[in-house]
DNA sequence: GTGAAAGCGCTAACAA
DNA sequence: TTGTTAGCGCTTTCAC
């Protein structure tokens, strides 16, 4: 194995003219320049990424901690991630906790050991005592569709979950809907909690009041939304749209109406949110709230690397807007409203 | 920062004791070893990943290359050979390719700086250079579902591609079908050669020949069975059933049949391959061949890891058998087949 | 059982 | 411009 000092040995200069030479900080002369490039070329010389981190402080890669690839959204979150990372010659550290104590601690472990020179956290409540002391060690972190109030000085970004599912919802009311339903994720999670918060206020705004038991929640899955369906269908307010708060939950909802007898969008008018690339594919098309997921990776790849420079740098606080994507999926109701109705 | 040596220094004994005893290759005495513990306790002590690395030799970390993190399947792989890795106190270093020449240089050169233990790829053709050259250093590498002719002394790990698509054709031959279509991948890639190989010799089985116009190819993607259903229908052997050697084709179908007026399985069979997780909640429920990803991903990292503390060991091949997963996307043929039909 | 000392391969002052 | 010299924090012979 080739060392940089086999290669100025080899070169006739000494290790640091080579190792500046290298990191593009030094011009030389064209003789020198020569005899270098050809030892690194006949050496085959590849400079040691963990003695260049130790030496030199960064390691060149960011830590990315989501709670489970399988769910597509964290994937194409993590895929765009390393893209964005890639661009700045940064790797990506997968850290995939599944919600496990065990794993996130593992994790923490290893990223406290300065394996990284940053942190994305995505999709989960960071309440972690050993990440609250690398942060506060300095470690720079990005949060991501997250608001941490028990941590302070981390920069956040999301996209805007209230206006997502305000517009969604709007639409919905829009088309003529008197009740609509609600089938959101987590409690303890931001993007459910203003999710759920512009479902609300849509409906307010369309002068229809909300109703607790027209809301459902539940992990951001398929399952969610194949046993919300029956009790949405059941309710006596006899819902004619949803509104789900993630496109998985709505894959499943999707899934289960043959079983009930309902047609979506002729009984039941259904719209999600994320725009998941197989969302394209269901029948019908889901209309969907689309997050920049590029947009969302891209940004907390610079917010770290904003700390990264400089670790004088304040927090910030992104929100990215999102788009309705009108597909196939709702459409108005096919009954005139009755006034009243939803109140009977 | 703590560093060993502010252990060491605390706790009244030399950097070499702490590093002997906290590696667990010293058992010390009681006085000491309590000594020690309160020093890292209260110090709060991390070893630094990076000198580690450089003093030790190994990183920790594994490389996993995959084309796009985008297709659910390597979304699924990266989840478990994450979750794989860790049960190893290992960690994944993602690398998504996204099928980008560049972005293959940029990984393989922060790859073979020795920046990982080993390195997993999978899904692609490893028909690079600079990787050739790393794996003739001596890193571990082990190929998933792809077989390298050109470099030699690598593990491989794949499913059993030929016995997957030959078990679903045979299912669908078996249903009565006696005009069976394909819809593959990539021609260049093992799997698609496999499946296609597969398929052929299930046809053949079942005394029917097989047809070079009712077999298609292009990317596993959605797309790849949306254009290929049109021709499919219009074919003059007027075929009863498709297998789809991808779940993600069998997914663009089924989301096309509507707009040709056709049922599924009513007036066409679909049987596809990988038992991704979406393909339980499609209309109807997707027969397919399931994919043990999670033993894949653990034998993949199993098989580096072979290799990583034995550079010696021989590179050796892994088949994992494959299971078919019979749901609703596949019928007998509605009408009794005539005979000669398929090749009239 | 414990310590001293020599690196691992590189970067970055500091000189020259 | 180029070279010299210390380390970065840890592991690991090799003595004691």
């Amino acid at each position: 194995v080739t060392t940089l000092a086999d290669v100025a040995r080899a070169a006739a200069v000494s290790p640091s003219t080579v190792s500046r030479y290298l990191s593009g900080q030094l011009r030389l002369q064209p003789a020198t320049e020569r005899r270098i490039q050809q030892a690194v070329q006949v050496l085959k010389y590849i400079p040691n990424a963990s003695a260049k981190r130790l030496a030199g402080g960064s390691t060149g890669v960011l830590g990315l901690v989501l709670p489970d690839m399988s769910n597509p959204f964290f994937a194409s979150f993590a895929d765009a991630t390393a893209q964005a990372a890639l661009g700045h010659d940064l790797t990506i550290m997968l850290c995939a906790t599944r919600d496990s104590r065990e794993n996130e601690e593992r994790y923490t472990d290893l990223l406290a050991a300065r394996a990284v020179d940053g942190l994305i956290y995505v999709g989960m409540h960071a309440r972690n005592p050993r990440l609250a002391q690398a942060i506060a060690d300095g470690l720079p972190v990005v949060i991501v569709d997250e608001l941490l109030e028990e941590v302070p000085s981390v920069s956040t970004i999301s996209v805007d979950n209230f206006s997502g599912a305000f517009q969604a919802t709007r639409y919905l009311t829009g088309l003529g809907h008197r009740c609509v339903a609600y089938v959101g994720g987590p409690a303890e999670l931001m993007t459910e909690k203003e999710r759920r918060r512009g479902y609300t206020a849509a409906l307010g705004q369309a002068g229809l009041g909300q109703q607790d038991d027209l809301m459902f929640s539940g992990p951001y899955s398929e399952d969610t939304g194949v046993s919300a369906l029956p009790r949405i269908l059941t309710h006596p307010s006899r819902p004619t749209a949803v509104f789900c708060a993630s496109d998985y939950t709505a894959l499943g909802l999707l899934s289960a109406v043959d079983l009930l007898g309902v047609t979506v969008p002729g009984d039941l008018s259904v719209v999600g949110f994320d725009d998941a690339q197989v969302v394209r594919y269901t029948r019908p098309k889901l209309t969907t709230v689309r997050q920049p997921v590029s947009a969302l990776a891209a940004g907390a790849v610079d917010l770290v690397l904003e700390r990264v420079g400089d670790a004088s740098a304040g927090p910030r606080q992104l929100v990215l807007p999102v788009e309705l994507i009108v597909r196939d999926s709702a459409a108005p109701p096919a009954q005139p409203p009755v006034t009243g109705r939803t109140l009977e």
